[in-house]
DNA sequence: ATGAAAGCGCTAACAT
DNA sequence: ATGTTAGCGCTTTCAT
C-alpha cells in the first residue's frame, strides 16, 4: 500500500520511505500493470477512435489531432479501421467496449441511426463528426457543409455555370446528404436543378468511375461537383483524357482540402476543413464528457471555400 | 466456471446448461472483460504499431496492411504517432509495454541503436521496418533501398544526367543512409560524385526549403534524388517557380510512390514500395514470432523502379 | 505514517 | 458434467 501511494505521488509516506520505494522500483524496472489498475478502476485512460478508411488521407489528419490532444492529456489512443463497411463498425465498436475505453470518437459513421445509436450507448462517452445524435447519447462536431456548398455553389452559379451535376459519396454518409442539400438549395434559390448525379466510393478509381458514367450518358455539363477532392481527382484525370478543359469547358469543385489537392493540375479549387482542428475539437469535448463537464454538446464548424484552378 | 467454458466453446457443458449459459448472458448482454482476461492470461491480443508521423501517407497504408492481417488473426491494433521525434519513440514503446501489448512494429525507427534496442528487448516479440538488428531482439522487414536507387541512378547516368545532387531526409532514418549509399555506389562505377547535397525534413515544407538552398548555392545540377515523394514535390514546385524545365533542364526523382506522386505536374518518377504488403508481412512475421514459430528473421522486399514525366 | 483485508472478473488446477 | 479454490496486480477501506 505504501508503494502504491509513493508510486501515484498521494503522499502519507515519509521522505525515508518514499526514497526506498523509489530506489526499489527503479532497480526492478517497475510499470505499473495497465490490466491490474483497469480491473480495479473505472478508467482505462483509453480512448478508440472509429474512421471509415485510415487510407484516405482525410483522416491520418484528423487523427494526428485527436492524438495530440489525448497524449497531453495522459490518454492513449485505439484506432480502428473500418474500412467502408458498416458491420466493420459496429463489430468495432463492441471491441471497443470489450476493451473497457473511456470513450470513443466516431468519425463519418456509416451505421444507420438505430443501430449506430445501439452501438454507442453503451460506451461511458462519445463524440460523433459529422454524425448527428441526441445529446444525451454523443455530442457531436458537424462541419457545416450545407452552408459551404450552397456557397460555393452560389459561387459557380455567379461565374456562369448552369448545368451542375453532382458526383456523390457513400449512400450512408449523413454529410454527403449536407453536401448536396446545400447544393440544391443554391440551386433553387436560381430556380435551377441538378442536371446530372452520380453516386460512388470515395476514392480515386470512384471518380474515374462516375466520370465515365458522367460522360457516356451523354448530358451536357458545365461544372461537376464531389463529394470528396480523392473523387474529384480521378474526375480530373477523366476530363482531361476526354479532351475537355477544366475550368474552360467545365468547372470541377471537390471537398476536404487534402493534400494532394493543390498539387494536381490544374490545383483543385475546394472545400478546406480544418482537419486536425477537427480532432482536437472532438478529443477534448470527449474527455470533457468522460470527466463529467460537458459544457457544450455541439461544434459547428465552418467549412472554407479554397478558390483554386479549376473554377 | 461452467459458464467461462461455454463462452470459450471449450466444451465439457452438456447442450442443456450450454444453452442455459448462453441465454443468460444474451439477456445480460454480457462482454467479457478484457483486463480481467489480461490479468491472468499473458496474452492481450493486441499489437502496438509505431510510426513516425501518421501524417505522412506512406505510413497510413502500412498501417492500414497491418490493421488487415490483425484483425484476421483476432488481433487490436494500438496505432502510435511519434511526430518525428526519438524521445517519443522510447516514451511510447514504453507506454506499450506497460499495456502489455503482445508485440510491436516499429517503422522507421528514429532512436539510436542502443536505446532502441533497450526500448524493445523488453517487449514479448518485435518487428522493425527498414531497420536492422540481431534476430534475437527483432525480426525485420527491409526495403533494399540501397539496390533500389543505385539502380535508379545508373538509370538517370545512362540518359545523360552528370551532375546529380541528393536531398536526404532525417539524420536519423536508416533506410536514408542506405539510399545515400545505393546513389553513391551508381555514381562510383561512373567515376561520379555527387555534386550537391542537402538534408530536410520528409514533408513537403522540407522539399520546398532544401529546393531554395541548392537553387541559392550557385551549383548547377541536372538531376535531383530525393528521400521521399513528398520532398520531391515539394522540390518540383520551387524548380517550376524558378523557371527550370522538369525533366528538360532538371530530372527529379521521388521515392515511395505516395498517392501525390502520379498527381502531380509532370507526374513523378519515383521508388514504389508496395506499402500495404510491407504492413501486412510484419505483422505476419511478428505473429510468427509471438506464437513461437519464427520462421524468418529478415524479409527483403526489392523496390521498384517507376519512371513516369520526371526522368 | 504504515499496513492488513478484501475484491475487481477471469481462468488454471484440482475436486466431486 | 459441474463446482471450488486460489491468484493475477492493483486500490479502496479500514485499522494500527
Amino acid at each position: 500500500m505504501t508503494a502504491s501511494r509513493v508510486m501515484n505521488g498521494r503522499g502519507g509516506a515519509s521522505e525515508e520511505t518514499r526514497a526506498r520505494v523509489l530506489a526499489a522500483a527503479a532497480s526492478l524496472a517497475y510499470r505499473p500493470n495497465t490490466f491490474a489498475k483497469g480491473l480495479k478502476g473505472d478508467r482505462s485512460y483509453t480512448i478508440g477512435i472509429v474512421v471509415p478508411d485510415i487510407g484516405n488521407p482525410f483522416f491520418p489528419e484528423v487523427i494526428k489531432g485527436a492524438e495530440l490532444a489525448a497524449r497531453a492529456r495522459g490518454f492513449t489512443l485505439l484506432t480502428c479501421n473500418v474500412v467502408e463497411d458498416p458491420e466493420r463498425e459496429a463489430e468495432v465498436l463492441a471491441t471497443l467496449l470489450d476493451r473497457r475505453v473511456d470513450g470513443v470518437i466516431v468519425c463519418s459513421a456509416r451505421l444507420e441511426d438505430k443501430r449506430l445509436q445501439q452501438a454507442i450507448e453503451p460506451h461511458r462517452a462519445a463524440v460523433l463528426i459529422n454524425r448527428p445524435m441526441p445529446r444525451r447519447v454523443a455530442g457531436t462536431i458537424e462541419i457545416d457543409f450545407r452552408t459551404g456548398l450552397a456557397e460555393a455553389t452560389r459561387r459557380l452559379i455567379a461565374r456562369g455555370r448552369r448545368r451542375i451535376a453532382y458526383i456523390g459519396g457513400p449512400p450512408t454518409s449523413y454529410s454527403g446528404r449536407m453536401r448536396r442539400a446545400g447544393i440544391l438549395d443554391a440551386l433553387a434559390e436560381h430556380g435551377l436543378e441538378l442536371v446530372a448525379e452520380e453516386a460512388t466510393t470515395p476514392d480515386l478509381e470512384g471518380g474515374v468511375d462516375a466520370a465515365r458514367r458522367l460522360a457516356g450518358s451523354g448530358t451536357t455539363v458545365d461544372a461537376v461537383i464531389c463529394y470528396n477532392d480523392l473523387i474529384a481527382i480521378g474526375a480530373l484525370s477523366v476530363l482531361r483524357d476526354a479532351g475537355l478543359a477544366v475550368p474552360g469547358d467545365i468547372a470541377l469543385l471537390g471537398c476536404d482540402d487534402i493534400l494532394a489537392a493543390r498539387l494536381v493540375n490544374p490545383p483543385l479549387s475546394t472545400i478546406h476543413v480544418a482537419k486536425q482542428d477537427l480532432g482536437d475539437a472532438a478529443m477534448r469535448m470527449l474527455i470533457d464528457r468522460i470527466e463529467g463537464r460537458s459544457l457544450q454538446h455541439s461544434i459547428v464548424i465552418e467549412p472554407e471555400l479554397v478558390e483554386r484552378g479549376t473554377t
